[in-house]
RNA sequence: GGAGGGGUGGCAGAGCGGUUGAAUGCACCGGUCUUGAAAACCGGCAAGGGUUUACGCCCUUCGGGGGUUCGAAUCCCUCCCCCUCCGCCA
């Protein structure tokens, strides 16, 4: 959430980043309903004192044994007014509120400007594209034959969409989930956690998936729960409404999850085995950190991420999203993009956030500062260490042998158990 | 699911219709003392909003919402959460 005083007082500012979002928004309506509420406010405040004034005086009439009946039956009117006014404000509040929630992010003045996908800038990339002997087969063939899922058997259970993992497949899975815990853990002190897979409305509107994108996820009307997009939604609001001491910043914590996403509107496009899920794994990396250090934050956050990368030895490329495809709540984004040799594409398995204050005025998440012991808003920040399912295919198809066997990377194979899945 | 208890400032914990925005303790900040530190003593210390060039002033907030009242942390209703016991269950 932007701050309604930002909107006031940066208004041009905000609006041109809006339009490099390729967003607009009726900016003279929020103004307008600003100075209504307010206007409404300090009438109310004026009233409020009046009857704070005489109420106290009636008190003291009471118990000096004076008579007060004709201030009470005054303020009964005063009393009788203030409610309405009440009524009318908290109702442009909310009004106001419903404006400024769905208003998305503003991006940092670092992100290039760009109204899609084709404008993003490739940073650096790493590794190189291996070379085949033979014509590199596709994750799914290769799977497939070696018996590590089933997505007709997944379907059959719960739809398209949901794979079922077998045999090494299955155990490559909770490999890859493993080692990337431990990674993060031992090399960089993240603080694990195993957060809830639902989440409620509340923690849902704190990372920004709600009111905007109700569509996107499974729900449980009976309970008003949602099933969790990413595990950024329970670990970001492990801090919401607390204040945290500035000693205790920068808060790292690492999370697996089950990642649940319903993908309304995108049927047909990457319906191809792992490439797009209902449900996925993931490890998600988080930080709470000070408004000063964000931005170096989300630097190492993405070479943390990248390290998952390298450690297993895959080409991939760091790509920075350009204005018109930062997501609603992002102000900065780096994409993970591993290659996929059989698929002959570059995947997404990660995207690194810079959130800045966004997501902790939504959650009310703050920090006191040690120089002034002021209370401020921190900063969050969030990035996938990494997903499975893109990461699984990039592994398949870049260790595969000319037999269709796979050669287990080897910090991977204490995990899995296995030099090589045949 | 049934019975009972409870949710108050950064934390602990009083208050249970009228200077209570809230005692007290801890933590924190400043000062005195000390060679330095600790202890002791003195002082300060909630957040949000509005208004003001500024000092300041005003309003709101005691789990959420609603009600009673001139006036609510305090009374009533409702919802949520936590704890204890019983039942059920991985």
């Amino acid at each position: 959430m932007i701050p309604i005083s930002a909107i006031r007082e940066n208004l041009k500012k905000i609006q041109e980043s809006w339009k490099a979002k390729g967003e607009e928004f009726d900016v003279n309506k929020i103004l307008i309903l600003d100075k209504k509420h307010r206007d409404n406010l300090n009438q109310l405040n004026e009233l409020r004192a009046e009857r704070n004034i005489a109420s106290e005086a009636i008190g003291k009439a009471r118990r000096s044994g004076d008579n007060a009946t004709e201030a009470i039956r005054k303020m009964k009117q005063v009393s009788k007014h203030i409610k309405e006014l009440e009524k009318i404000t908290a109702d442009l509040d909310a009004q106001l509120k419903n404006i400024l929630i769905n208003l998305p992010n503003i991006p940092h003045g670092s992100v290039p400007v760009g109204a899609d996908e084709t404008m993003n800038v490739e940073i650096r990339d790493w590794g190189e594209k291996p070379n085949f002997g033979f014509t590199p087969k596709s994750h799914l063939e290769l799977g497939t034959q070696l018996g590590m899922f089933d997505f007709q058997r997944g379907a059959k259970i719960s739809g398209s969409g949901f794979p079922l993992y077998m045999n090494a497949g299955a155990r490559l899975e909770r490999a890859l989930i493993n080692f990337m815990l431990d990674h993060h853990h031992s090399e960089y002190g993240y603080t694990e956690v195993f957060p809830p897979f639902v989440a409620n409305k509340s923690a849902m509107t704190t990372t920004g998936q709600l009111p905007k994108f109700a569509e996107d996820m499974y729900w449980s009307q009976t309970d008003e729960l949602y099933l969790i997009p990413t595990a950024e939604v329970p670990v970001t609001n492990i801090h919401r409404d607390e204040i945290l001491p500035e000693d205790d910043l920068p808060k790292y914590y690492s999370a697996y999850s089950a990642c649940f996403r319903r993908e309304a509107g995108s049927y047909g496009k990457d319906t191809r085995g792992f490439l797009r899920l209902h449900q996925f794994n993931k490890v998600e990396l988080v930080k709470f950190v000070t408004p000063e250090s964000s931005y170096d934050e989300l630097e190492s956050l993405t070479a943390q991420a990248e390290s998952i990368l390298q450690v297993l030895g895959l080409h991939y490329r760091v790509v920075e999203l350009c204005t018109g495809d930062l997501s609603f709540a992002s102000a900065k984004c780096y994409d993970l993009e591993v290659w996929a040799p059989g698929e002959k594409k570059w995947l997404e398995v990660s995207s690194c956030s810079n959130f800045e204050s966004f997501q902790a005025r939504r959650g009310n998440i703050r920090y006191r500062r040690n120089s002034d012991n002021k209370v401020d808003f921190v900063h969050t920040l969030n990035g996938s260490g990494v997903a499975t399912p893109r990461l699984l295919v990039a592994l398949l198809e870049t260790y595969q042998n000319a037999d269709g066997s796979i050669l287990i990377p080897e910090p991977l194979q204490p995990y899995l158990g296995l030099k090589e899945i045949r």
